[in-house]
RNA sequence: GCGCUCGUAGCUCAAUGGAUAGAGCAUCUGACUACGGAUCAGAAGGUUGUGGGUUCGACUCCCGCCGAGCGCGCCA
């Protein structure tokens, strides 16, 4: 890669120029074009240990580059306080586009994180009822981020942890009974109207007899196979459905409060809430704000936290070299004790990694009133839209793509009104479009008997337009994006420069014939929509959207004014 | 009260401590006899909640205040 020919080359003449080791040396890619392909502040970071003005510094590395004759380096300025501006001759950006149709599909992978083995768990949703709508952005943020670690070299197996036990399971049991007995259903019951369809399908499939425990266990059955097939519907597969039931029967849960008993690390001492005497476990020692609470020893119930430890005991002793669990803002309490716990029970630290990402603000119109009303989510109220009423309205790619672009920092604004209506100006059919254009060109070439001659017989040097170095600048630059991405568990930031790419590409679409140009800058341009085609296939597979060879025709699209 | 995450254009959101804070939507002006107009070119829009601090340099890091969301079972 040149920017690490660069970077080896900076670091050298540094040495050259007799200046103090800086530690590490940065190389960015300047927001400005006038200030060079790349940049580096180096000079200004060695400013005080050398005693020295960052000008003067600037200078004196400047000169040692200039001598070393720096492979397509054409000139170094200094700028502003003290900054080194790399400016490039475009013969490095083409060897950018050999670099991409070389690797092809692998184009910005990594191998960073080879050898690692890591369980990604996500989505996790209670088989108490659907997926909701706001579930759909752990969806398409979980899939993105394994899809991100795997391109960095890590085998990620994605896991989903069903709660098929506890409390919840009993008031789904009683909600069930109570809709297929016609009773009331009981206070805190799930008021969901998917609970009295169940309770109606059984009745018919199974006639009234049903005992309490076998209407809980079909229900639950029912409702996993939505959600099984809601996540199906998206493109999402997990290679493990883990049953917290299994913890119990195996007596995993059991084991491990026997593992933690005999470290000494677990307290009895009086519950006031349950009026029991209460086994605690010691996180304070750990760093946790308190003592957490693992079983009540007078009914012999263990909690979610213990049930927990002993399910990511498992996980690691499954093989994993690291664990990772996305959860909502809503669990940011657990996270000390549960590392906590983990760190009693396996000496490990920091494990297992926690995603926190912050909660979807649901919008619609009012079908009644025709006003913008937020749609509290609650299962519990049965007010919620689930996932699949958002893929009723609006295709998997859509939904990947408007829960992908944002950040999972901060609370998302999801009006299901917009994107149904605004759906055709989704960013992701901008995306796409540019990629089916590509494959468009493709087809007309063949049309007209153009064949891509070899890379090794076209001269890329014809590719001097603006707009075409644009586009090999913004290749040169994924494989950091990717791993950006990756390594602050950021998937937005492959949805943004695959969006800018994208309008990369439609301003040289509009700039640049390829088709019409004469032979040499043809051949040229051919193999720059390749590289072009290449980038967005792999940006968009790392998102799970598809990259289509043709776009629906706007005017053959149901219900679209034009 | 304490903790976590945030506060950026009218709206929805970007911006590894870097140089003139960027996109989309909405608004306005233009561009198809064209490799697909689901497109392009341009205009306008900002005291980055607020007050301090750190430094060559702060949307970014630290502290205070204001505001928002979420936690603070011995529920899940």
């Amino acid at each position: 890669m040149i920017r690490d020919q660069l970077l080896a080359s900076l670091r050298a003449a540094i040495g050259a120029a007799g200046l103090p080791d800086p530690g590490d040396v940065a190389l960015e890619v300047p927001r400005e074009r006038a200030h060079g392909d790349f940049a580096a502040n180096v000079a200004l970071q060695l400013a005080r240990a050398a005693s020295r003005k960052p000008r003067e510094i600037a200078e004196a590395i400047a000169a040692e580059l200039v001598r070393a004759e720096v492979p397509h380096l054409e000139r170094v300025e200094i700028a502003g306080p003290g900054f080194l501006n790399f400016h490039l001759r475009p013969t490095w950006l083409h060897e950018v586009l050999r670099e991409v149709v070389t690797a092809g599909a692998a184009y910005g992978t990594a191998t960073v994180l080879d050898g690692q083995r890591i369980n990604l768990e996500f989505v996790s949703s209670n088989p108490t009822g659907p997926i909701h709508a706001g579930g759909g952005r752990w969806v398409a943020v979980g899939d993105a981020i394994a899809n991100l670690l795997a391109s960095q070299g890590a085998a990620v197996h994605r896991e989903y942890y069903l709660n098929d036990a506890g409390n919840q399971l009993v008031t789904l049991r009683e909600s069930l009974a109570a809709r297929y007995h016609g009773r009331e259903l009981p206070a805190d019951g799930y008021q969901g109207t998917y609970v009295t369809e169940i309770a109606d399908t059984l009745r018919a499939e199974h006639g009234d007899d049903l005992d309490d425990a076998a209407l809980c266990e079909l229900g639950v059955q029912r409702i996993v196979a939505w959600i099984q097939r809601d996540l199906a519907r998206i493109g999402v597969h997990f290679d493990t459905w883990f049953s917290e039931r299994t913890l119990h029967e195996r007596g995993d849960v059991d084991e491990v409060l026997d593992t933690l008993r005999a470290k000494g690390l677990i307290d009895v001492r009086w519950g006031d809430k349950a009026e029991a005497d209460i086994e605690w476990l010691r996180t304070t020692d750990l760093g946790d704000s308190r003592d957490r609470a693992l079983r009540n020893t007078a009914t012999g119930t263990t909690t979610y936290l213990c049930n927990d430890l002993a399910y990511h005991r498992d996980k690691l002793a499954r093989g994993f070299t690291h664990l990772i669990d996305i959860w909502g803002a809503d669990h940011q309490g657990q996270v000390k004790s549960l590392q906590a716990g983990v760190q009693a029970l396996t000496g490990l630290v920091g494990e297992p990694e926690i995603v926190l990402g912050q909660f979807v603000k649901l919008f619609d119109i009012d079908p009644n009133t025709g006003e913008k009303i937020e749609l509290k989510m609650s299962k519990r109220a049965g007010t919620f839209v689930s996932l699949a009423d958002v893929l009723d309205r609006v295709d998997g790619d859509v939904t990947r793509m408007t829960f992908l672009l944002q950040s999972i920092d901060t609370k998302q604004t999801f009006d299901l009104a917009i994107v149904t209506a605004q759906s055709m100006e989704n960013p992701v059919y901008y995306v796409q479009m540019a990629h089916a254009r590509i494959a468009s060109i493709g087809r007309k070439a063949t049309e007209a008997g153009i064949e891509r001659a070899p890379l090794d017989a076209v001269d890329l040097g014809c590719l001097t337009e603006e707009h075409e170095l644009e586009l090999l600048r913004m290749l040169a630059r994924y494989p950091e994006v990717l791993a950006d991405a990756a390594q602050s568990r950021a998937p937005h930031r492959v949805a943004h420069w695959v969006h800018d790419f994208a309008s990369a590409f439609h301003a040289f679409y509009g700039a640049c014939r390829v088709l019409d140009a004469e032979p040499p800058l043809l051949q040229a341009r051919l193999w720059l929509i390749h590289a072009c085609q290449l980038g967005l296939a792999n940006a968009l597979a790392i998102l799970g959207v598809n990259a289509p060879e043709s776009m629906a025709r706007l005017d053959e699209v149901d219900g679209i004014d034009s």
